[in-house]
Formats: C-alpha cells, sequence, structure tokens
DNA sequence: TCAAAAGTGTTACTCTTACACCCATGT
DNA sequence: ACATGGGTGTAAGAGTAACACTTTTGA
C-alpha cells in the first residue's frame, strides 16, 4: 500500500449541484446553473459548476469556492453527494467528487455571468460528460432529505410563513399538500418558533416563524466529516 | 477549469469497512477486518483494509479487489459510503474513497492472513488515520439503512429462518425485537418467499424463506452509478 | 410432560389523511 | 359583503407496539 508514483496521476474535481426556488404566479419551481464549456471534451455544452481540487484546500472548501465563483452566494446548506469515478466518463481519468448545495436567492442577482444560466431542474438539456445523471441523483436526495430534515428553509429568510414554507415543499416533491396536516406536522416538530409578527398581504396576515436554532433534530445521523 | 499539471498530484485511494456477522451462544455481534500498518506514517496500528486506484480501475472495482485481497471472500453488498478528502488527514494530501460492505461468512474460513485480523465493531482500539471515524460513520449508515431496505439478508445464505433474519436485525440495532410484530411486518413486505422446508433444531421446526428476487423494492433511489 | 421456540390473535396507541368548518383581512 | 387564504376540529384508517395465547417439536 505504498503509493507508487510513476502512473500519470488521477485528476481530483469537484462538481457542484446548486439549486434554488423560483417563485412564479401560482408556483415555484427549482432552478440551478450550469456553465458552458468553453474547451474540449464536450466544448459548447453545459455542465455543473466545479474545477480541480487545490493541493491546500479542502474538498467541502473547494465547493464553496466554485459555488461562489459562479453565482456570487454563499450555500445555505452545503452536503457532499457522490464521488463518481469510473473510467469512461472522462477522458484522462477524473475522480468528481460531487456537492449539492441550496442557495436563498429567489430573485438572480448580480448573477449574470458570461456563459453561466440558470435552468429548470426537472426540464434539462444534454449536458456534458454524465451531468444529467449527476443532477438526476441529486434531485432524488433532495426530495429525499426533504422528508425527514429541515433542509427546506435552506431556501428561505430567517422569517416566513407556513404557507411560504410549505411553498418549498410542494416546489420539491413535486405535489400539493394538505395546508391544515402541515401546519399540524411542522408545528408539533418543535423545530419552528413563532414571532410575534405577520405578513400582511392580500388577505388575513399569516404568522411569522423562524428556526428553532437548538434543534438540530433528525438531520441524520453525525457528520460523517 | 483546464487541468494544470504542475503541483505534486493528489492520491486517490480506496478503504472498505467490510462487516461480517459472528454468531455466538446467545446473540450475534458485528466484526470486521483490519490490517496492521507495516510502515509510516501510523506503522504498527491497525487500519482499514484499501489500496490506491489503478488509473484504469473504477473505484467500485478497486474496493472489490482489496475486500478479496482481505478477506478471499466475494461482498453481498456493496456500496460507496463517503469521500474523505481533508488537508490534514493524511501527509502528502490523499482522498479516499470509502466504501461499506457485507460478507455472507460467519466462521472465519481461510481468512487467516498475516496482519488481518477481525474486531468488534463496536469496540476497536485507536485506529490510523480518521478511521475510527470511518468506522461510526459506517456503522450509522448501516444501522440506519437496515431499517428501509433489505440489506440484512447481506448476512444470511439463501435460505434462512425468520429467527435467523430477526437476529441479523437485532445484531446491527442493538436491541431485541418483538418476534410476534418482527414476522408481521417481514411477511406483509412482500419481500420474503416461504420454502415448503422447514429448519430443525432442538425445538419445533421453522419455515424456511428465500429472498423475493423481484421486488428491488425500497432499496431507497436510483443507483448513482 | 415439559421447556422452548414457532406462530396467531387482540388491543391500545400513535400517526396520517381527508375534509368540514370558522376566522380575519383587503377590496 | 364576499372572496380568499389563515387557522382549528374531527373522524376514519394505517401502522406500531405490547403481550396473551396456542402449536409443535426434542428431550
Amino acid at each position: 500500500m505504498t503509493r507508487t508514483t510513476s502512473s500519470p496521476p488521477i485528476g481530483v474535481a469537484v462538481s457542484t449541484v446548486i439549486f434554488r426556488l423560483r417563485r412564479e404566479a401560482d408556483d415555484a419551481r427549482l432552478e440551478l446553473p450550469l456553465v458552458r464549456r468553453t474547451r474540449d471534451p464536450h466544448e459548447g455544452q453545459w455542465a455543473l459548476p466545479g474545477g480541480w481540487v487545490d493541493l491546500a484546500e479542502n474538498l467541502e472548501s473547494t465547493a464553496s469556492r466554485t459555488l461562489a465563483e459562479t453565482t456570487g452566494l454563499a450555500p445555505s446548506y452545503l452536503e457532499q453527494l457522490y464521488a463518481f469515478g469510473d473510467v469512461g466518463r472522462s477522458p484522462g481519468r477524473v475522480v468528481s467528487i460531487v456537492y449539492w448545495a441550496l442557495v436563498r436567492e429567489d430573485i438572480a442577482r448580480a448573477t449574470e455571468q458570461h456563459n453561466v444560466a440558470w435552468f429548470d431542474a426537472t426540464a434539462l438539456p444534454a449536458l456534458a460528460f454524465d451531468h444529467n445523471h449527476i443532477v438526476d441523483y441529486a434531485l432524488w436526495r433532495l426530495r429525499n432529505k426533504v422528508g425527514y430534515s429541515r433542509i427546506a428553509h435552506g431556501f428561505l429568510p430567517d422569517r416566513f410563513t407556513l404557507a411560504e414554507l410549505r411553498e418549498v415543499y410542494e416546489a420539491i416533491l413535486g405535489r400539493r399538500l394538505d395546508p391544515a396536516n402541515f401546519r399540524r406536522q411542522v408545528e408539533g416538530s418543535g423545530t419552528l418558533i413563532p414571532t410575534d409578527d405577520f405578513r400582511t398581504g392580500s388577505h388575513r396576515p399569516a404568522r411569522l416563524y423562524r428556526y428553532n436554532q437548538d434543534v438540530e433534530l433528525a438531520d441524520r445521523g453525525p457528520l460523517p466529516q
């Protein structure tokens, strides 16, 4: 198990699937940013943002850095997704550690960079490498995780109404939820703290809630790192 | 995002947490094989089996290979656990893609290799690198996964009694389960097919069951790769 | 016939789901 | 006043957990 440094090295890269929630007239949908490749392989095609891992940079730091470079934002949630390293997935043997992230910004901020565009996460074009596959897996993980953890709040500001929170769940899960039952479940979980303020809108004002920071509950296990 | 091949390369390794079930008088417990390191760093300490990834070898293949070299066995279950790549975890920057596996063998076969020993998974000595942490995470994942998938059968032969299956669950979860309720749950899931044979032992014979291969149910999502 | 595991029955309790209904506000 | 979303009540059904009970074998 000594490292024999003869053959050409394996490239280690990090890519990140970054989700944001785009609110529209009657519903909301998931979007993610893609970068147009300017060189081979797959020149001209859209790909996940990412980059090579610097020798003195942690994997998660690389994900945060490329995320900031692409969107100008800091993630409200960031987690490792999977390490993809099959021999044929890229010329010259590259192992990609893929992360997935949530960002809070709803409207496209100063994110208008060249060669970066946001796409509907459920209707993507043909991407470079195995990136379609990776996005599918990230979507599955997001939908799964929303069921047993509090990540939905990664899309929301500090204070929000129950209807806004429910809208996030509905966008992720792709189906409507009963407002009455949703309220009871989320109130019963103890993860929300009601504030004294209300969001006044077109009809009866709705109470604003914020997160209970103390409750790290059910975030599913010890962090691996 | 071009690969600048100036600095020394990042090493890419695979390690594997291999679980087996050791049956004893009244209960069963989880064990895993460790390898005694013969060089620095951490010479003399116990570590997870693993090795460098060959340039033409898939990550999962590397896990299978090192698993076979260590135990002489083929895994009945093999899944990626996590990619550990923090800067300080090993001298010289190494990214370890860690897998976890189940093997069927109950008794120690011809596994008696030099510098390889099996340890109680819940009472390990101080291991090399961050391997204690990795094992903890693998144990958490195993316990978690047994709740919603069929991996428990990775420890059992083709045909088995419900008591044997329950014993596996009890060893993994670390607590007793009600035989009556366990039977109903597992029978109701439709994953088991009863055979016409019975295991005759010290008391009333117990029916043998086998797996329903058709039901890939609830193995939780699309395979990432 | 007795101990012990195999297997069945029953009940209480929790959680989910569906949906009826009242409340409070802007227009 | 009324439409609309905020918020409460309630009851049926599914799933869980605890435990009493019957069955079948080897010793």
